[in-house]
DNA sequence: TTCCTTCCTGAACACTGTTCAGGTTAGTAT
DNA sequence: ATACTAACCTGAACAGTGTTCAGGAAGGAA
């Protein structure tokens, strides 16, 4: 499709538009390849290995989330931060999933933590920095089982009941918010 | 090392141990056949798939978590359900990704969720629902995100400072049951 | 002895990520 | 215009993966 020669913003961009095309599982460095109308070892020219490429695209999901603009609260402000992270990951297939795992090899995604750990407006900061690792983890888990849910439904694996589960993440957010407005007064 | 032949049983109980010696990446059918002395297709008898031996792996970790004893009130039984399952998950070695992943493939590890669950004494059993799952997800991203940290560090990617983050994960457990506790009254 | 269930072999299929020696293209400096 | 150099790519291979399938051997029951 394309005669030119390609950069690594061009690969990584390939990349996560066939993330959506095909979803995590499916994304190899072979289709990736011919998606580029280019030979599988040409991408080890741009990145080392599949694992660094797939840590670029997670940055890139992540910096997707839009900042939300000012609030009346440091808690409607994570509460928003953490919402925003959710929709960033709902926009990509497979979004959750490839950001938990680069999140755990401690490649990236760094961004989202301090995010929402610079949200929470409260003077202890360990215990900041611990509710932001704790909504994190929530809003990842929760969107990865979603996501999962939604690609097992279009297989045709059936699904009865239970469509409204998004609900729990916020619900999960108030709970954790709610917890550390007490635990501050209390000090 | 054996001439007689193997139950499911058998072959689940090799690839526990197996885990246990090489970590998940490396927990290939071929390196559990090997260490029944067994050719690979012969696995195939007893599971239909690798994601369904790994759904089984996933349940005896569960499974392993032991049930804590009677308790003053809900909140401590809650928060030893928690951290008894996360016990269990750092008895096996990638024991979280493992459990995260059949998970979210919904293929098991109900069990855990349904403890934490009946743990939480409130009237309001959607609310209760939805607060175990934010306890689950937050003990396996916490677990997970520790576990992988040990093999990083154990292969020589230096870590410097903050060992002592395990911590977080009882204090995120705690602001969820203080927001819990404090919905409850204001209802 | 016949039969049937249980468990396994051996070989292959269609993939996967990754490496490497060598080639081509483009831009820059002389 | 020529020489050089960096950027980018080819083609082929390596070692490994999950999975399938026709067929064979072991053990108990009729």
């Amino acid at each position: 499709m394309n005669a030119s020669r390609y950069s690594k913003l061009d690969v990584l961009a390939a990349a996560v538009a066939l993330l959506d095309q095909v979803g995590l599982p499916d994304l190899t460095m072979r289709k990736l390849a011919t998606s580029l109308d280019v030979q599988p070892s040409a991408l080890y020219w741009h990145y080392p290995s599949k694992q660094a490429l797939l840590a670029e695209v997670s940055n890139t999901i992540v910096a997707f989330a839009k900042t939300p603009g000012p609030t009346d609260s440091w808690q409607r402000a994570t509460s928003q931060e953490a919402l925003s992270l959710r929709d960033a990951l709902l926009a990509f297939r497979d979004g959750a999933e490839v950001v938990s795992s680069t999140l755990a090899l401690g490649l990236g995604a760094e961004l989202a933590l301090t995010r929402l750990e610079q949200a929470i407006g409260i003077e202890d900061r360990p215990l900041a920095k611990a509710a932001a690792e704790s909504i994190m983890f929530l809003v990842l888990g929760q969107v990865w089982h979603d996501q999962q849910r939604m690609q097992a439904n279009s297989l045709g694996v059936v699904d009865n009941l239970n469509l409204v589960a998004s609900d729990n993440l916020e619900i999960g957010i108030q709970l954790i918010l709610n917890g550390l407005s007490q635990k501050v007064k209390n000090v």
